[in-house]
DNA sequence: CGTGAGCGG
């Protein structure tokens, strides 16, 4: 379809092109902290959810050398974004801090729309964690919605390691103004095991549908954790605790309902009304996607 | 009252 350039706030806007098309240029996908904004500073976080205001504008005018080996992951993840909120948005979001690196938009291999999330790097675990702190679930500014934001899981270009399985639950009854980062701390307090959380919200508008899911690496903290957690307050809201439906299926392969997904069968032997002993396959279960 | 899909060269 066609993409009208979308209204642009003039303090994030593009540079101004000469070309006739509307259509943006991507062939700078990183965007790197150059200058301090000429934009308002973000909106506040309401009271009562941010420990410490964020920093200051910071003097110094470039970002100190980033600490790889040391300092832990200085990436976050940012979802939620609207199509024309770029590189440049974030950074100048952030820019005031003086401890953003750079920011980027992840874009489709083909057709090269944003998929809606990205990553900002900082100069060090800190800073990036004051930003996840203060501004998630704030307002983004120019925006109606929310920012969505958590820690990256590994930094660019790291690799992942061999992971468990994870052991997920279903929450719901989840107020409003409850973040992934804020479901996962409520449960991770009590379970160590816990992998990360996630509230679903509404791709357009970015507004929660009052439900999520927190993940387990330890099968026996997840079950404790139905039974402990249910009807606990999380913000303003007790938590409605159930099992988590099936997953989809892992590969790439889609199913439709009422396909079959899996059977399961063994080698049995048998005695047929002759008397005769036959081997053969027995079916033990089968699984079916719910209609 | 609702069972997502969200990790980059």
């Amino acid at each position: 379809m066609m993409q009208q350039p979308p209204p642009v706030p003039s303090q994030v806007m593009p540079p101004p092109t000469s070309d006739q098309g509307g259509q943006y240029q991507q062939q700078q996908q990183w965007m790197t902290y150059q200058q301090p904004p000429q934009q308002q500073p973000p909106v506040p976080p309401p009271a009562g959810w941010t420990p410490q205001p964020v920093p200051p504008p910071s003097q110094q005018q470039y970002a100190v050398p980033p600490d790889t080996a040391t300092d832990g992951i200085r990436s976050l993840w940012i979802g939620d974004l609207q199509q024309w909120m770029d590189e440049n948005y974030l950074i100048g979001i952030f820019a005031h801090t003086g401890e953003v690196i750079s920011a980027k938009v992840i874009r489709n291999k083909q057709t090269n729309f944003p998929e809606g999330y990205g990553f900002i790097e900082f100069v060090s675990h800190a800073a990036a964690e004051r930003v996840l702190q203060s501004y998630n679930g704030v307002q983004m500014p120019n925006s109606e919605q929310n920012f969505r934001l958590n820690w990256a899981t590994y930094g660019a270009g790291e690799r992942r390691p061999d992971e468990g399985p994870d052991y997920t639950i279903f929450v719901g009854d989840l107020a409003a103004d409850v973040t992934d980062y804020m479901l996962q701390e409520t449960f991770r307090g009590v379970y160590p095991s816990v992998k990360g959380a996630k509230v679903v919200t509404d791709r357009t508008t970015g507004r929660s549908k009052g439900y999520g899911f927190v993940r387990f690496g330890d099968e026996n903290e997840q079950l404790r954790s139905m039974t402990e957690m249910n009807g606990v307050l999380c913000s303003t809201r007790p938590m409605r605790i159930g099992p988590a439906a099936t997953k989809k299926p892992v590969s790439g392969q889609q199913f439709q309902k009422g396909e079959l997904v899996k059977q399961c069968s063994r080698f049995t032997f048998f005695q047929t009304p002759r008397g005769s002993i036959m081997g053969g396959l027995e079916l033990i279960s089968d699984e079916m996607i719910p209609l």
